[in-house]
DNA sequence: TTGCGCCGAGAACGATCGTTCTCCTACCGT
DNA sequence: ACGGTAGGAGAACGATCGTTCTCGGCGCAA
């Protein structure tokens, strides 16, 4: 049961780590606060995660898991050719939450720079590394390839746009700017006067 | 003499600080560290910026001024058709500096959030503001109004890329996608087939 | 020359951070 | 019943931060 209970309260600090890590950023927000509101002893905490830096790196590790699943998760239940406005209808739910507050990971990046210790920095490229690549596959899906990183700049955009004006808003403008680099499905391809 | 001394005094020390600050951060760089980079007396900053808080704000406020200056001097050499592509133009090349590092204003907002000081926090949504009318205009000049947040988005999502993979492709890949949002030039603007 | 006031250099202060250590309690096998 | 050990609570430590204070020297008016 030990292993168990070593798991629970894993979670219980990474839920709490990721709460406020992302409400108030990383640099601000120390140890001891996570112990506070965690309810996990120190000692345990460093038993389980021997710095701040890894539990910084294991919160973004499993944020991007999380963020990442979640967006494929609700592209794979569209139909190929309307995958690419899937995503943005998921991204103007994701703004509309009560917390959303901007990536996690370009806010770290913005917050730690290019001196963050190398495991954070390694997830944090990991994590568009993932999303690009995803956004390529909704694109090849939509008969469109090559379309990754016009997307990755619309995506990036509206995230950035959302987090200082909150709203849907700029995921329902980057979805039309976005369908509009698509082949048109109501019109002929190509040539359409003859 | 003495208010000259002041003023150079000034400029020096805000010199320093865009550096430092844009570089690594505000929160990663100390009151000591600016006061040996800069040679000022910290009796003598202090004098001049009474808080860190102070500083912080006067150093995004002088660069807001000269980041929108240089852009919209840029513009207003461009023809009224090709201001949409000079944005971009202009982009390409501050993301080639070799100290590019993203937006200092989503850099800082990132870091300290919502909980940032009140006059930081106006700089930052009054850049955002300036820049967001600033592509309203370039947007009218073009003959299409109503296309600032769209711009707005293609702008901040190419920074936010090219912060994270350096190079000026994010400029051109937006500066295309900005160019199909307006009414084609090389065509008639309605009605193409009669 | 002699006091006087301003200014620079750097120590000092109090707060806070990440991390470790000390002590004390509670449970376990025998 | 009892000694040993693991674990929890929180103090303690050293570093660093923003900010202030002290001290010594320099320029200037009388």
């Amino acid at each position: 049961m030990a292993a168990t209970d070593e798991e629970e309260t894993r979670t219980r600090v990474l839920d709490t780590a990721e709460e406020l890590f992302y409400a108030h950023g990383v640099q601000a927000v120390g140890m001891d606060r996570i112990r506070t509101a965690s309810e996990v002893p120190l000692k345990r905490l460093y038993r389980i995660f021997p710095s701040k830096e890894s539990l910084v790196a294991a919160y973004l590790e499993r944020r991007d898991e999380r963020w990442t699943a979640s967006l494929r998760a609700r592209v794979e239940t569209a139909a190929a050719g309307d995958r690419v406005a899937a995503v943005f209808d998921w991204l103007a739910d994701w703004f509309a939450e009560p917390d959303f507050r901007g990536c996690a990971f370009l806010n770290t990046y913005g917050e730690l720079g290019e001196a963050a210790p190398e495991p954070v920095l390694a997830v944090i490229r990991g994590h568009k590394a993932r999303l690009r690549d995803l956004l390529g596959e909704v694109a090849a899906a939509a008969g469109a390839a090559g379309l990754a990183d016009r997307l990755l700049i619309l995506v990036e955009g509206a995230t950035v746009v959302a987090a200082l004006t909150p709203g849907r808003e700029p995921a329902d403008q980057a979805r039309e700017m976005a369908l509009a680099l698509l082949p048109h499905s109501g019109e002929p391809a190509v040539e359409p006067c003859v």
